[in-house]
RNA sequence: GGCGCCGUAGCCAAGGGGUAAGGCGAAGGUCUGCAAAACCUUUAUACGGCGGUUCGAAUCCGCCCGGCGCCUCCA
């Protein structure tokens, strides 16, 4: 893949478009900010995520074998740093519910998972639990103690700002000039009023708690993703992406955090821009978010991720109903051709020789698909090539095309779409089920003419034909009913 | 106040010095018993406004207007 996959990206530290050069040849190391599990996720959610599985996917289909990790917050972190008040919000969660709260996190994590999976993510290599990396978060914690660059304080430890000049360097911030944003009444204990916490005592009310060298507490926010990615990646790291509202401070901490123990960072740092309702900002806090199951429950989850695929990762990404339905009538248009596409090559897949016309268009496609994915994942760009091919395809359908015809365009759809987009899924569940039994109903309707008309012949035709797929057809006096022979 | 982003057709949205991708919608057409679907064609002399640089700007620079993000938890 000489320079086929010459793959720029945008590194949000230096500012500008780089091309892509991994650590170990042919290997890429990603790691993606996931979620604090202490409520169902919402569309904002999923646009960062089908973002970096798209970048993985592609990474993939340029011949790279990737490990992505992509963390689960499951410890309940305060809101409020400056503050004692501030509310652990998995412990509020735990009370509202009247659960453990690792039942809270439990449940909101597979909540979580299954989101992913309707929307046809690829989980990642590695999900790991900040409470499953308590000790690693302690070590990190205390080599940043033991290099000057943390200090205790009433059973909390600090990073210590100003030990770090590069503190800022992510996020292009001024390190003398962080101080003047801060409310500096609070917070007696902090030597500075820009450090952040790496270990909080736990007050009595505190229901997630560990023993420390420092006493009994929990971990800072931002130090898990430099243990968790340090250990399942290693130091110098390729790539760390997460939502742009992630930038400050928690990722320009985790660089401080990483680095000043000693650990070269992510070499990389991608940010997926954010999704408004109204060029707003969907937030939790705000209000104006839509749940991922509250979504996927009235829109197809392909529909979705075309809508999100339309736009680029970088920019913001204006979300509302009009736009979901256009973007799920472009979605049914692509799986359309694409299904059509299969059903008239069947079980024939034969090789085409690259001189039929709608080889060459497929080549056309997949060389700008390319381009355009080379160039900071421009997936708008490559998906007006995917609907370039669809055009072409669905013209040449209108006639009678030989298979070989087909073969190479049905082959740069399933590798484009289904394998890079992750398109095309089959969605399972209640869409499906819906088709099987209104199909079935509609067979014995035909059925029950046939049988009235004592058209006998048909009418066992059908049921012989159901029979065999698995389907019993019964008929009782209140009509016929079908069942399936086995579950599936 | 500091740092940064955006303003492109009815809507969503790429592009980003050489004359406007794609999707939805809409209009016309082919097909059709009718309808739908499908397919074909058309749909921005123009990129918030005003200046500047240039042979040439939507693309670069300046100012202005409008909107947004981070600086506190947030994907």
């Amino acid at each position: 893949m000489a320079d086929r996959f010459e793959i720029h990206l945008y590194d949000t530290k230096q500012r500008e478009k780089v091309r892509f050069l991994p650590s170990v040849p042919g290997r890429v190391g990603l790691y993606v900010c996931g979620p604090t599990v202490y409520s169902d996720a919402h569309l904002g959610h999923a646009k960062t995520q089908i973002a970096f599985d798209i970048i993985r996917r592609y990474f993939e289909y340029a011949g790279y074998q990737v490990r992505m990790v992509s963390n689960i917050t499951d410890v309940g972190h305060i809101t409020d740093e400056t503050s004692d008040e501030g509310h652990d919000r998995i412990g509020a969660r735990a009370r509202l519910e009247q659960l453990e709260p690792m039942e809270v996190a439990d449940k909101y994590f597979w909540s979580y998972a299954d989101d992913m999976a309707r929307l046809n993510l690829r989980r990642p290599s590695v999900s790991p639990r900040a409470t499953g990396h308590i000790p690693e978060q302690i070590a990190l914690i205390s080599e940043l103690i033991a290099r000057g660059h943390a200090y205790q304080a009433a059973g909390s430890v600090y990073f210590r700002v100003a030990s770090w000049p590069a503190y800022g360097q992510l996020s292009h911030r001024d390190i003398d000039e962080l101080t003047s944003g801060t409310r500096e009444e609070v917070r007696g204990e902090k030597e500075d009023p820009r450090d952040f916490a790496l270990w909080k005592r736990a007050e009595p009310s505190h229901l997630m708690r560990w023993d420390s060298p420092w006493g009994v507490g929990f971990p800072g926010w931002h130090i898990e993703c430099s243990a968790m990615s340090l250990k399942y990646l290693g130091d110098g790291f390729d790539i760390h992406g997460g939502g742009l509202d992630l930038q400050f401070p928690h990722h320009e901490a985790e660089i401080a955090q990483a680095e000043a123990a000693g650990h070269p960072f992510a070499r990389y740092w991608m940010h997926a821009n954010l999704l408004t309702v109204g060029g707003e900002k969907m937030s939790k806090s705000r209000g104006n978010f839509v749940t991922l199951k509250e979504l996927l429950s009235r829109h197809d989850p392909m529909a979705v991720r075309l809508l999100l695929l339309q736009s680029h990762y970088r920019s913001v990404a204006e979300f509302n109903e009009v736009a979901l339905s256009a973007a799920a009538q472009a979605y049914a248009r692509l799986r359309g051709v694409y299904q059509e596409l299969l059903r008239r090559l069947g079980d024939s897949l034969p090789e085409p020789s690259g001189e039929e016309w709608l080889a060459q268009a497929a080549a056309r496609c997949r060389a700008d698909f390319e381009r355009a994915m080379n160039d900071d994942f421009n997936t708008p760009e490559a998906l007006a090539a995917l609907f370039g091919l669809a055009r072409e395809v669905a013209s040449a359908l209108q006639g009678q095309p030989q298979p070989a015809e087909l073969a190479a365009a049905a082959r740069t759809f399933r590798q484009l779409g289904e394998e890079v987009f992750g398109l095309f899924a089959e969605t399972q569940g209640r869409a499906g089920e819906e088709l099987v039994s209104g199909l079935l109903d509609l067979i014995l309707e035909q059925r029950t003419a046939y049988r009235e008309r004592r058209q006998w012949a048909e009418s066992d035709r059908l049921r012989a034909r159901l029979e065999a797929l698995g389907v019993t057809v019964e008929d009782g006096q209140g009509g016929s009913r079908w069942k399936l022979a086995q579950s599936s």
